[in-house]
DNA sequence: CGTATCATGTAACTAGTTACATGATTCA
DNA sequence: TGAATCATGTAACTAGTTACATGATACG
């Protein structure tokens, strides 16, 4: 199962934020998401716990069962949690993927309630400009274009619509929910 | 403009395939789709120019006009087409991201006009595996999962949907098109 | 005339993979 | 007892990036 490269450090840390253990049931987690965010290689993951260790961002202790082989849990520690939350907090840039996005979603928004929405408000911006982007491309592209050219953009401007309007929904949905709402509507101040 | 590592040596390869050009107008080309695919660094991209280069897949020709500072424009060869080819003609792997298959899309198509289905054939199926299992996965989270993770997978999900909506039509389109409709009827026996 | 853009390139680094190595436990 | 799985790790490699270097030409 292929990464599609969303850094390791900090989804190992964010794994680690929720549940304590090992590099080998971390592995199993992620496989079991299926393609939602992706496992990065044993190669990588041990490695990266190695360095997270060695930055107090965790800390490790072998548990030794009597029947079962040792296995080294993984614990987050208070500076950990630091980190995750600062990485948490930054703006996601454009560039990177959808995967990034989702792991966002999935392990960072234990923290500050709002940070939710002001990260949902970040990717409905980046998405708008993108979907405006594409639109464009696509009216005018010439009509030398071939038949695969067509649907690429095409198919890129339909999930980009798709990807609004879900965006549009569910920020409506949540700042129903939420008190917080005057903060959000659409006043994107920041950026 | 990060490039999440959609083989760069094919996409060269591919906008070769349509037009003749230096290292530097490949670059602008790519970074006028936008976010479509995304750019390679020039750090990346003339290196991959002289392999392709000594790998017989491009030739170099040095134009020197009067005023303008010399170009080095790529052209691909018969070799390269070959390989362009045969590489289009290989199945796409689930873990790939939806960039490569884009840029499948985008640069693969003019070969076989059957090829452009069945990549679309093979995506749907792809697809449609994935949004099987994130239906699953949405509806047994258990009630210990924040409001965040419910959003990654419903995210996810709708995505999903979303692109499987597009493909179903695409595909029906196309078959209705083309007299090739036998081929695609859903009975999916290449995988 | 200096700054922006055109145009090409290299070197050092980063982040990941694959392939390999090791050993213990479970279970047919 | 031998194969599958649990569990951890290292080394070599791959594919990319950033930062740097160079020089020419365009333009205000």
């Amino acid at each position: 199962m292929a990464n599609s490269s969303v850094s390791i450090r900090y989804l190992i840390l964010g794994i680690l934020s929720q549940q304590a253990m090992s590099g080998y049931d971390i592995k199993r987690f992620l496989e079991s998401l299926g393609w939602l965010i992706g496992s990065p290689s044993f190669g990588s993951l041990y490695p990266t716990l190695h360095t997270l260790r060695k930055d107090d961002l965790v800390v490790m202790n072998i548990i030794a069962s009597e029947d079962k082989p040792p296995r080294k849990i993984y614990s987050i520690t208070k500076t950990g949690k630091q980190a995750l939350q600062d990485w948490s907090d930054q703006p996601v840039l454009p560039s990177v993927s959808l995967k990034s996005f989702v792991m966002r979603l999935l392990l960072g928004s234990n923290f500050s309630p709002l940070g939710l929405l002001t990260h949902l408000e970040q990717r409905r911006l980046q998405v708008a400009t993108h979907q405006a982007d594409l639109a464009k491309a696509t009216k005018d592209l010439d009509d030398t274009a071939d038949i695969g050219q067509r649907l690429a953009f095409e198919y890129s401007l339909a999930l980009a619509n798709a990807e609004l309007a879900w965006l549009n929904n569910a920020l409506e949905q949540l700042s129903q929910k939420l008190p917080t709402a005057e903060v959000m509507k659409g006043n994107s101040t920041n950026y």
